[in-house]
DNA sequence: AATCACACCAACCGCGTACAA
DNA sequence: CTTGTACGCGGTTGGTGTGAT
């Protein structure tokens, strides 16, 4: 038994929305909302199924997408967190304000590809290409209950984030080199490898708005949450409450 | 001017997951 | 617990534009 179809697709129009059906959509969703997409269609007399009016929604319409090339610094941005979560493009997405999962990725396979192919780098590893293939090490999953450190681990090159570019780390051996000393990547210690807390939040976190009671009671642990670590960009976080939107910068991170 | 090759990107498709019944 | 439905995501496709020959 098959999957059944999203929609009655006989009826439906399909290939490249026109102006009408866009207005359509746009009308339809300044009066009331976003949400169930599957009766939007009907409900705004378009003859479309309802994954592709959020689609056209999503990646076209949407009055807060930035429309225009990528500058070098969303480039770069890209690129580094493509090392972290891998193919996982709305989570890149999430982090480009403005910019859509689908974008992102047409973008990645257009031209960053081909700048880290030039720059001798392979996009998919970050690693530099002469090197012998890595083990799998498949990104992390948005599921993973626990922490996860990528090994081998990537650098972030400098200290001022505004200079932070992803480097794949020099491993001849198993060794990493930083800040000019060569380190055998066993000898790393633990909190110098490049980690991603997926903990959820659930209970209580110490965040950055709790480095007063931290104070009060120094024998407590700093656990700072996955949105601070990564941070939200249009969203609260719903654990530590912090509303402000925080750039993505190599301290948020290490 | 015609044709071809390539690049770009909007849209589609199928799957995984969340959630309600 | 099972099942059905809807949504969101990532991979892929196909149309269009543009430059080279």
């Amino acid at each position: 038994m098959g999957r059944s179809p999203c929609c009655e697709k006989a009826h439906m129009n399909k290939g490249a929305w026109t102006k009408e059906e866009d207005k359509l959509l746009i009308d339809y969703i300044r009066t009331h909302g976003e949400g169930c997409w599957r009766s939007l269609p009907k409900a705004a007399g378009l003859q479309r199924c309802g994954k592709s009016c959020r689609l056209r929604w999503m990646n076209y319409l949407r009055p807060d997408l930035k429309r225009g090339n990528f500058t070098d610094e969303e480039d770069e941005l890209i690129i580094k967190l493509h090392s972290m979560f891998g193919n996982k493009w709305s989570l890149i997405a999430g982090r480009l304000p403005g910019r859509t999962d689908n974008e992102i990725k047409n973008y990645w396979n257009t031209h960053i590809k081909r700048k880290l192919l030039s720059r001798g780098i392979d996009p998919q590893t970050h690693r530099p290409i002469t090197e012998p293939a890595a083990p799998p090490n498949p990104p992390p999953s948005p599921h993973a209950g626990h922490s996860s450190v990528l090994s081998p681990p990537i650098k972030f090159a400098g200290e001022d984030p505004e200079t932070v570019k992803a480097e794949p780390l020099s491993q001849e051996e198993g060794n990493y080199t930083s800040n000019g000393t060569t380190t055998s990547y066993k000898e790393i210690p633990k909190e110098h490898h490049f980690e991603l807390n997926l903990e959820l939040s659930v209970g209580q976190a110490t965040c950055h708005r709790a480095e007063s009671d931290r104070a009060a009671n120094p024998e407590s642990e700093r656990v700072v949450c996955l949105c601070c670590r990564i941070g939200f960009q249009n969203e609260s976080c719903r654990s530590c409450q912090i509303s402000e939107v925080r750039s993505l910068t190599s301290s948020n991170i290490l």
